[in-house]
DNA sequence: TCACAAATTGTAACCGTTTACAGAGTGCGC
DNA sequence: GCGCACTCTGTAAACGGTTACAATTTGTGA
C-alpha cells in the first residue's frame, strides 16, 4: 500500500497524490476530490519513515524533564502530548533522572532522530548541550533558563508574583510571623522564591529573620525536617517554595498535634495533583503547566519560530483551600 | 554527513560500511577497524529515517498507557524507557485517558510509525484494536488481558497472590474482622482482588459480611467515602484495592480520630510512590512495575518474539511499613 | 483567432540507508 | 598450477515519499 497505487487508483501521478496530502490549494479541487477518495478507498496512511526521510521533517517533537516520577511532570508531559497530537506531531519524551550522562543521551538521542524541536522543561542543562542543540537548528524552548536566542525561546514563570499571592493572603489573614520553606538554592527557580519571600516580606515589614528561614529540599522528608525546626520559633504561618515540602511540614504538624489551619497555615507551591487530597487540602501556588505546555508547543512550531526566539512570562494562581486561615483567634462569645 | 562521506574516508563501499555498524561478523577485522575509525573521525550517526525506510525497522516501541497522571504508571514508563534505550530502542508513550475514542488514536498513530512492538499497560482495550494491531503484524504484550496468541504475549500479575500476603499478614497480626474496599468491577484485575479477599477470607474463618465490603472506585475520595461507611461495622483491619483508595480511608480514620494502626490496620494495593510517605507510612502489597516493565520489553524484543506468545506470572510483594499491628492491645504492665 | 501568462499536472531525481547479487581475492586439494 | 569453494567487498536497485523542473491545459486580452 504506497503512494503509487494511491495514484493509479485516482489517475494521477504520485506527485498529485503527495500535493493533495501536503497542500491542498495547488490542486484543482475535483482532482483533490478523486484522490481524497482514492486514499479512503484504500485506507492509505502515507509512510512517515519516507516522508521524513525525503522531506527532512521527522514531525516528532522532543521533551526533556527530569523524572517523570517527580509529580511536577505528569500533567505537564500530559498537556503536551495533548497539544502535540492535535497537530498531529509525534513527541518523545526522555527523562534527565538529574544525571548529567543521561542528559547528554537524552540530548544526542532526541538529535539523531532529527526532532524537529525540543522543550527542554528540566533547568540541569549545560550550556554545552544547548549550543550543541542550536548547531544542530533545531528550535528549542526551555522554562526558566537564561535569555532566548537563535531559535531559542524562553517561558518564564512569575514566582515571585507567586510568591507574594501567598505572603498577602497571609497577611491578609493577619499573620505576622511568616516562616519559608527554601528549596535547593542551585535550582534558579527554588533561588528566585527564596528572594522573592525575602522581598515581600520586608515589603510588608514582617519579620525574615533567619530562624524562620529552613532548608526542605523539595522534597516531603526535607519538609518533614524544616517544620521540625520551624516549630520552637512559633510561627504562625509557613510558605513551603514546592509542595512536596509542603506536605513533609502538614506531617510534622500532624504528628506534634499542632492543628491547621487553626493554629498554624501552609501554602505550597506547584499544586501538584496530590495537594487537593492531602488533609487538610493544601493552599497553593499553581504553576499552569498546561499553559506552559502549550506556549511550548507554540514556541516550537514551525510556522512561529523565528530567527530569534520570543520569551513568555506565566502568571502563577493562588489556589485557595483549607490549610490557610485568620491568625487571629476567634473570641469565644460572651 | 552521510554514509557515503564514511565510506569515501575509510575507502571502501557505503555497503561495507552498513555491514560494518550492523553485523559486525560480516566484515574484516582490519577493513572494519578503519570504518569505525572514519565513523568517529566524521561523528557520523546514521540517520534513523534512511534506515527505517529501507529496513523496514522503526526501532521504536509503542507503550500505551491509561493515564501518565494515574501514579500507577509513572514508575512503569520510566523502566520501560529505561530498558528500551538500553537496547537503542526509542519509545512513544500514548495515554488512552480511558477513552475509547482516544485508544483507537492512540493505536493509529503507533501502527503509523510502524513501532516494532507495543506494549499494552491498560486494561481498557477493545478486542477490535488488539485483532488490528495483530493484522499489522506487531508483536504485543499486554497486562493482564486474554490468553496470549499470535505475536501477543501477555504478563499476569498474581493478584490473588498478594491479596492473600495481606490478609495473612493481618490474620498473623490477630485481626478477625477485616474489612474490603473493592475497586471498580469492570476492571478484571479489581475483580480478581475482590474475588481473592473472600475467597482467602473464607479459608481463614473469617466474616465476610457484605457490611464489611465498600466501593472505594480506586479513588482517594472513594476511599475516604468507603471507609466513612465502613467504620459503623467496627471493623479491626481494612484491605484496600488499590492504594489511592487506602490512603482516602486513612484521612477519614484521620479526620474521625481512628489512630493507626493501633485502632485499625489499614493495607493498600500497588505501592504507589506516595505511600511510603503517608502518615502512618502505608503498609502495601507491591506491584513490582520495573519487573513488569522489563518482562514486557523482553516479551517485544526481536529475537524472542515467537509466533505463539509466552504467559509470565509476576509475584507482588507485601511491602511492611506502619499503618498495620496487632489487633491486640498491650496490656498496661502492672 | 492567436500569443502569452497562469494554473495544474506529470516526470524523474533525490533523500540516506539496506541488501540481493555479482565480482574479486584467498586458500586448499589434487 | 588449476579449479573450486569460501570469504570479503562493491554495484546498484530497492524502500516510499517530496519537489524542482518540464509539459500540458486553461484563461485572457488584443
Amino acid at each position: 500500500m504506497d503512494i503509487k497505487k494511491v495514484a493509479a487508483r485516482a489517475k494521477v501521478s504520485t506527485a498529485t497524490v503527495s500535493r493533495t496530502i501536503n497542500s491542498s490549494d495547488a490542486v484543482t479541487p475535483a482532482t483533490a476530490a478523486r484522490v481524497w477518495a482514492a486514499i479512503r478507498d484504500l485506507n492509505y496512511h502515507p509512510n512517515p519513515h519516507a516522508r521524513s526521510l525525503s522531506s527532512g521533517k521527522s514531525h516528532i517533537l522532543g521533551l526533556i524533564i527530569s523524572d517523570i516520577t517527580n509529580p511536577f511532570f505528569p500533567d505537564l508531559v500530559k498537556a503536551f502530548e495533548t497539544v502535540a497530537i492535535e497537530h498531529h506531531y509525534e513527541v518523545i519524551v526522555t527523562n534527565t533522572e538529574y544525571s548529567p550522562d543521561r542528559t547528554r543521551l537524552c540530548v544526542s538521542r532526541l538529535l539523531n532522530r532529527k526532532v524537529e524541536g525540543i522543550a527542554i522543561m528540566t533547568s540541569e542543562m549545560e550550556p554545552g548541550l544547548i549550543e550543541q542543540m542550536q548547531r544542530a537548528g533545531v528550535p528549542i524552548v526551555t522554562l526558566d533558563t537564561g535569555l532566548p536566542g537563535r531559535k531559542f525561546s524562553n517561558i518564564r514563570v512569575d514566582y515571585a508574583g507567586g510568591v507574594r499571592q501567598a505572603i498577602q493572603h497571609l497577611v491578609g489573614l493577619h499573620h505576622e510571623r511568616i516562616a519559608f520553606i527554601r528549596g535547593p538554592q542551585r535550582l534558579k527557580s527554588a533561588q528566585i522564591r527564596y528572594e522573592a519571600y525575602l522581598r515581600v516580606a520586608k515589603q510588608n515589614a514582617l519579620t525574615t529573620s533567619s530562624s524562620l528561614i529552613a532548608d526542605g529540599e523539595h522534597t516531603i522528608d526535607g519538609g518533614f525536617t524544616a517544620m521540625l525546626n520551624l516549630l520552637p520559633q512559633k510561627p504562625t504561618a509557613v510558605v513551603a517554595s514546592n509542595d512536596l515540602s509542603a506536605i513533609g511540614a502538614l506531617h510534622a504538624l500532624q504528628q506534634k498535634g499542632v492543628r491547621v489551619p487553626s493554629e498554624l497555615s501552609i501554602i505550597g507551591f506547584d499544586d501538584i495533583n496530590f495537594s487537593k487530597h492531602t488533609l487538610p487540602e493544601l493552599t497553593t501556588v499553581r504553576i499552569p503547566r498546561a499553559e506552559i505546555s502549550r506556549l511550548a508547543f507554540e514556541a516550537l512550531s514551525s510556522n512561529s519560530v523565528s530567527e530569534h526566539g520570543k520569551e513568555w512570562t506565566v502568571a502563577t494562581e493562588l489556589v485557595i483551600r483549607r490549610s490557610t486561615g485568620s491568625s487571629i483567634r476567634p473570641r469565644p462569645t460572651v
